[in-house]
Formats: structure tokens, C-alpha cells, sequence
DNA sequence: CGACTGATTGAGTTGTATCAAGGACAGTGG
DNA sequence: CCACTGTCCTTGATACAACTCAATCAGTCG
């Protein structure tokens, strides 16, 4: 059987089986796993198995329970990391205690001491969103790393530079959009991060998300992104439990996310 | 004589002199400016003569007027720029029609043809604020000039990385924040990329802002910026005319973004 | 089977965009 | 040198989206 072996279908009685596969990810990291994904990190694609084992050797792996904060805000940042395992979501509490958050990354990303020409701190709190592996190096390591390997470097540059062309774009929307649309911006976003699509065109997203979580994501309050989230389920565009979200109609979706409110609202 | 003669001092009869220096910059780029710009950028600090001179002979000079675009959004993205001499504006405009501007480039900055991994045409528009001068070099060009010299890579990295830390920031109060707020937060920004201080604490911004820029920087509306200027205006905090704009009470400027908004408000 | 955390819904308030009209300024032409 | 004209800024009145506060309603977990 396939793991996923639950869909987000509803019976008609409005039951409904949870969509989540039962698996509560391992709270460890084994080997194996660990040099997959040096592997498979995009950053490390096409070095030799010798470049990447002398690359493994400078790094160490942890393991973070759900819940478990890696780092904080403010706090000193020497070393990056990259996900091994897991949901890592980046988070910044404004002044007026609001939760913003900036991203939730999946294996294969890099974060933490990035800015490392200014603030030699943190700027955001990582958190693990479920069980999840880091992979950590040292600054001055991974700089070695860089100059050894300047293809890898300009990969990291890449990757970089497309995530801040990214932030670029969600900066220009932000405050323009309505809260719909952020909300609507975010879920698609995810989708294309961690969704898992099944063949009727549903995405599965494999995140634990609060509604606080989403409202960080879209810039909101958890009141008002439950609002729209009500509103979506009732019309067949979303659904969502606990644990799991469910996009129902990716195309209504960005037709929201893009302003193109559908308004047949006749109810 | 200084060529900063005037001062944003006001007369007692509320008549005031313009404290812009009466430069219009050429709208040309010497060879001199050109080497020195490649010298000062902190890219290539450190390399020898010989090198700079290699990346010299790959980069092609462009003189711009104010006002003139140098790419649109959308257009094809192959080359990378660095400002030489100038202002170069960096706007969206979304689908509303807003414009928003997500940032505005100073000498020895990098731009254009940045996310080369995913889409291969810009995403934002880049305009001239004032005549400016500009170094470009082919996308390819500059990926081998990063093989070369992965230190350069390295500081381009470092770069990039720390303002996609900036931007996540951004991201963070831009909606949170009160208008205000935003506008502050803008002005402080730029006060630290292009204001000139001076001995009584005044901070000049040697930008052409108009209320729509400042609008777009800050994520708000013209008629937003104007009210919350007008009222900073009559409160001694900035002052400004048709192609300059004046900090104050700078300290003050900093509590608003802050959120700490002294409330005397007796009037 | 109760207690708790998180989600939902409601009502009231406020900031800010919007629409619209007037005012200041710079550049132009007489 | 002065009026003219366009552009930008300013200011007012209005509407609405979204935040806030607060109460209820699940869904989990012990």
C-alpha cells in the first residue's frame, strides 16, 4: 500500500476521514537519510561522492521534536543549517507581539546565520513545525565549503537570490491585497512547497498549520483567516482538519489569490 | 565652497530656501567614475588591479536621464546591473495598478537578471530616478567571473543573503504596522542608503520623492503619505519640497516606526 | 467522560483607501 | 517679467475591510 492511503473525501454524511497518513515522522536521523539529502540538496547536485563525503564530515545532525524552537530571534547566529527532515517555519514576533511568518521550509533548504555580513544575530525564531533533522555547519566552514567549490557557491547564490526575488514579490502585494487573496497567496505557496497532489486535483498540504500559523503566513489575524477559511470550506474551495489542509479547487484559489473574486455570492 | 550650501533651514517668514545642491549629475559616466565604482563595490574590494581590469573589459557602460526605464517587468532578463552613478528605482506595479517599490538602488549596487534559476524575465521595473549611470554584464559573463573568483562570490552571496534578511524583515511589519509606521520606517531606510547628515542632525535625502514613491515604498497611498507628511511637517519632524525631503527630529522618526507614537496629540 | 486548547462566530470600532475638489509650484510662452 | 498650464501635492468627506474584544463551539487529551 501506498502510504498515503487516506484522501481528503468526505463521506456524504459530512463525516469525514482524516487525510493524514498516520505517520508521526521519527524523532531521529538516521545515516542514510542524512547523506540523501546532502545528495539531493540541490546545492551539492553533481559534486563527487568525495566532495560531498568531506562536505558531510563538517556537519552535525540534530533532531528537533514538533514544538522545538532551534534558535531565536536575537540569538548569536554562527552556523547555517539545512533540512533534513521535517517543517521548519521561520517566524518574527513584531514589536506589538503579532506572529509573522516569513516561511516554512522543507528538506533541502538552507537557513539560519545567512545575513552574515550584518547583524551577526539571528533574525528570526526557527521552530520545527513537526518532528524534524537539521543538518548544521559552521559559518566559516560552509564559507570553505563555498570556496572549494565555487559551482556550489553559485548555486547557494541562486537559490538565494531567487528567494529574495520572491520576498521582493510578497513585499508588493502584502498590503495591497485583500486578506483573501494573501490567504489565498500563502495556501498556493505552500501547495507548490509541500503539497502532495492526488489524481482528482485535490493538494494535500503535509503541514501542521495552525490557523495562527496561516494568519502569520498571510499577514492576518487568526480570526479573520478563519473567517475566509469558513467561508472557502462551505464552497468546496478548501478543506482542512487539525492537522491537515486540503485544496479543493486550486483554480478558484488563484483566481482569489489574484483578486479575481468569483462574487456568484448569492448567499 | 561646499557643494552643499544650502541647509533645510527656514527662514522665521516660513519662506525657505531649497537645500538641494543645484547638481543635476551628468548623464554621462567617465571612464574614472566607471573603475572607481568597480573598485569601491564591495564585490570585487580586494582583488588585484589585474582582475578588475579582466571584469572591466566585460562590462559595458549605460547612461540613463531621469526618468528613463531601464527594463520593464517582464522583459527578458540576461544581464546584471550595477549602479555607477545615480538612483535606480525598483518598482512593481500589481494588478490593481498600484506600483510599489521595493527598493531604490545606490551606487555599487546589484540588480536586473537576479533570480536566474527560475524565471528568466524580470520581476520588477527599474527606473532612473535622477540621470544615473549604470555597469551591465551579461548573466553568463558574471557566473564565470563568480567561478573565477569564488571570493567574489562569497561577498555577492553575502550580499544577496543579507537582503533577502532585510526583505523578510519588511515582509514582517508591512502589514502589521500602521501607515505611519511604514512611512517612518521608509524614510529611515532611506536615510541611511542616501541621506547626507548634517552637524545639527538634520538628515537630507538626496532623492527625487515624490508622495507616489513614497507611497509605493511604504506599501500606501498617496494621499495616505501626504496626510501623515503634512502632519510631521507641522510638527518639526521632516520637511520637504518638490525634489527633496528632510529628516528632522530623526530619534522621533524612529519612535513613530516603532509604533511608539508620542501622543501630545493636543491640537 | 470532563477539562483544555484551538477554532469559530458575532458585534463594535478604527484605520485607511477611495473619490473628489481645491491649492501650490515649476516650467513655458507671450 | 508675468500670466498660463500642467503636474503634483494637499485636504475633505465617505465607505469598507479588517482588527479587536468577547463569547461559544468543537476536537483532543488526560
Amino acid at each position: 500500500m501506498s502510504p498515503q492511503d487516506a484522501a481528503p473525501v468526505r463521506t456524504e454524511s459530512g463525516r469525514r476521514t482524516i487525510p493524514l497518513r498516520e505517520v508521526t515522522l521519527p524523532h531521529r536521523c538516521p545515516w542514510p537519510v542524512r547523506r540523501h539529502v546532502l545528495t539531493r540538496a540541490p546545492y551539492f547536485r553533481g559534486l563527487s561522492e568525495d566532495a560531498v563525503e568531506r562536505i558531510d564530515r563538517r556537519m552535525r545532525t540534530t533532531t528537533w521534536p514538533a514544538g522545538r524552537t532551534l534558535y531565536r530571534a536575537g540569538d548569536p547566529a554562527t552556523a547555517l543549517y539545512v533540512v533534513a527532515e521535517g517543517r521548519v517555519k521561520l517566524s518574527q514576533v513584531t514589536a506589538g507581539g503579532t506572529e509573522t511568518v516569513a516561511d516554512i521550509l522543507v528538506p533541502g533548504e538552507l537557513f539560519g546565520a545567512m545575513g552574515t555580513l550584518g547583524e551577526p544575530y539571528h533574525s528570526h525564531t526557527a521552530t520545527a513545525l513537526v518532528g524534524s533533522c537539521t543538518l548544521r555547519i559552521d559559518q566559516d566552514d560552509f564559507r570553505e565549503v563555498l570556496l572549494e567549490h565555487p559551482g556550489v557557491a553559485l548555486r547557494v547564490l541562486d537559490d538565494v537570490a531567487a528567494r529574495l526575488v520572491r520576498a521582493h514579490s510578497d513585499i508588493g502585494g502584502q498590503t495591497t491585497d485583500t486578506v483573501p487573496q494573501r490567504v489565498a497567496t500563502a495556501l498556493l505557496r505552500l501547495a507548490d512547497k509541500v503539497g502532495e497532489e492526488r489524481d482528482d486535483g485535490t493538494v494535500m498540504l503535509e503541514v501542521p498549520l495552525s490557523r495562527a500559523d496561516l494568519a502569520g503566513l498571510a499577514r492576518s489575524t487568526p480570526e479573520s483567516v478563519s473567517r475566509v477559511m469558513s467561508r472557502w470550506k462551505k464552497e468546496g474551495v478548501v478543506d482542512s482538519g487539525r492537522r491537515w489542509t486540503a485544496l479543493l479547487d486550486r483554480r478558484r484559489l488563484e483566481a482569489e489569490a489574484a483578486g479575481d473574486t468569483p462574487r456568484p455570492d448569492g448567499v
